[in-house]
DNA sequence: ACCAAAACGGAACCATCATTCCGCATCATG
DNA sequence: CATGATGCGGAATGATGGTTCCGTTTTGGT
C-alpha cells in the first residue's frame, strides 16, 4: 500500500529487519504530504513537507525516488480509497442508494483535497483504475436494472459526473457543500428521466 | 483588448509614431503564446513563447510586465469571448435555444484550450467575470420565465454547469465531442425537471 | 556496553526558468 | 540618404526548488 522502495519483508536471509524509526516514518511522509499539498497545492516544496514531517528531505528521498514517485504513491492511495468506497457501495441491496451514497462520498472526498485533487487525477493512468472503473459500471448497471437510473445510462456517463463533481467542488472558494451535493442531486434527476 | 503596456495614441505630442514591427508583433506575441500553452500547458517556458513567436524573450517583456500579465491578458481576452457569446445567446428570441447554444459555445470553447482552460480559470477574479455572471443570470431568467427551465433554477446551477463541463471536456483525451455533449443534455434534463 | 549496519539531517549542488540589460538592427523623419 | 530614436535579440543574472552526498546519530544484535 505505501510501495516502499526498500523491500519490507526480505525473502531472502542475510540481512537484518528494518529499524523502528523507518517503519514509522514510513507513514510520517505520507501523512504529512497529504496535509502540505492539501493546503499549498501540488506545487509545494519538498523541504516544506520534510519540515511538516519533522525530517529532512533525505529522509523523504530514501523512500520515495522523486516528488513525482510521492505525488504517485498518493494518487494510488486515493484511487483505493475511492475503489473501497465503490466495493461498498455496491454492498448496499438497494442499488439506487448505493450510488447516491458512492456519488456523496466522491463529493466529500474531493471536498477534503479540493486543492490538488485535480492535479492527482491526470496522475493515474487507465488501468490503474480499471479495476475501479468496472465497479462503477456494476454500480450503474444494477441501479438500471432496479428501475432506479434510465436504460441508456452507462458506466461512463457516473464516471463523466465524478469529474464534473471534483470540477464544481474545486471552483467552489469555501467549505460549503449545498452546491456540489444540488449540482449531483440535479444530474442524477437527468440521469433518471425516461426510466 | 490587448492592453499593451506602452501607450497606443499619445495624447502629448512630441513623440514618434510607433513602428511597424512594433504594432506587428503585439498580436504575434499574443498567438504564440495562445498557441504554446494550447499545447504545453501554463507551465511553457517564456523562452518557447518566444521562440514559437520567432522573436526574443525580451520582446514580450516590452509588452507584457511578465509570464503573469501574459497569462492575465490571455484570460481576459477569453472572458471577453464568453461575454459575447452570451450577449448574442441573450439575443435569441426563444430562450431556451439561446442557452442551449451558449453552453454548447462554452464546450467547444473548452474543447480547444482543453490543456490551460482551468489554469486560466482561476486567474480571472470575481468582478472581471460580474458582467459575464449578469448575462448568465438574465439568460437563466428568461429561460426559466419561458419555462424551459425549472423554476427554481438559478445563474448559480448554470454557473455550476459552465465549470463542470470544464471538467469533463479537460478529462476526455481524445478530441470528441460527444461525451460532454451527453453531459450537457442530461444535466439540461434535470434543471427542467419539475416545470 | 560495544559495534556495525541502517537511517537521518541538511548543506551543497545543479537544473530550470523568469527576468534584466545592453550592444546592435531597424524604422520614421526630414 | 543621414540620423537618432525605437525596438530587438539573446546572453547573463538570480531565484527557486528538486536531488545528491556524506558526516553524524540511532538502532538492533551480541
Amino acid at each position: 500500500m505505501l510501495t516502499p522502495m526498500t523491500p519490507r519483508t526480505n525473502s531472502s536471509n542475510t540481512s537484518r529487519a528494518p529499524r523502528r524509526d523507518a517503519l514509522r516514518n514510513d507513514a510520517i511522509v505520507i501523512n504529512a504530504a497529504r496535509a502540505v499539498f492539501a493546503e499549498q497545492g501540488p506545487q509545494a516544496s519538498m523541504e516544506s513537507i520534510a519540515s511538516r514531517a519533522g525530517l529532512g528531505v533525505g529522509t523523504i528521498y530514501r523512500r520515495f525516488s522523486g516528488k513525482d514517485a510521492l505525488l504517485d504513491a498518493i494518487a494510488r492511495l486515493f484511487v483505493e480509497e475511492i475503489d473501497r468506497a465503490a466495493e461498498a457501495a455496491l454492498a448496499d441491496p438497494d442499488p439506487g442508494a448505493g450510488l447516491e451514497w458512492f456519488l456523496d462520498f466522491v463529493g466529500a472526498f474531493n471536498a477534503e483535497k479540493r486543492r490538488y485533487a485535480a492535479a492527482l487525477a491526470d496522475r493515474v493512468s487507465g488501468d490503474e483504475v480499471s479495476e475501479t472503473m468496472d465497479r462503477v459500471r456494476q454500480l450503474t448497471q444494477n441501479a438500471v436494472d432496479a428501475g432506479y437510473l434510465a436504460p441508456d445510462v452507462t458506466g461512463e456517463d457516473i464516471k463523466a459526473l465524478i469529474i464534473a463533481i471534483g470540477g464544481v467542488v474545486a471552483a467552489a472558494p469555501d467549505e460549503d457543500d449545498a452546491p456540489w451535493r444540488r449540482f449531483v442531486r440535479i444530474h442524477l434527476t437527468g440521469l433518471r428521466a425516461g426510466r
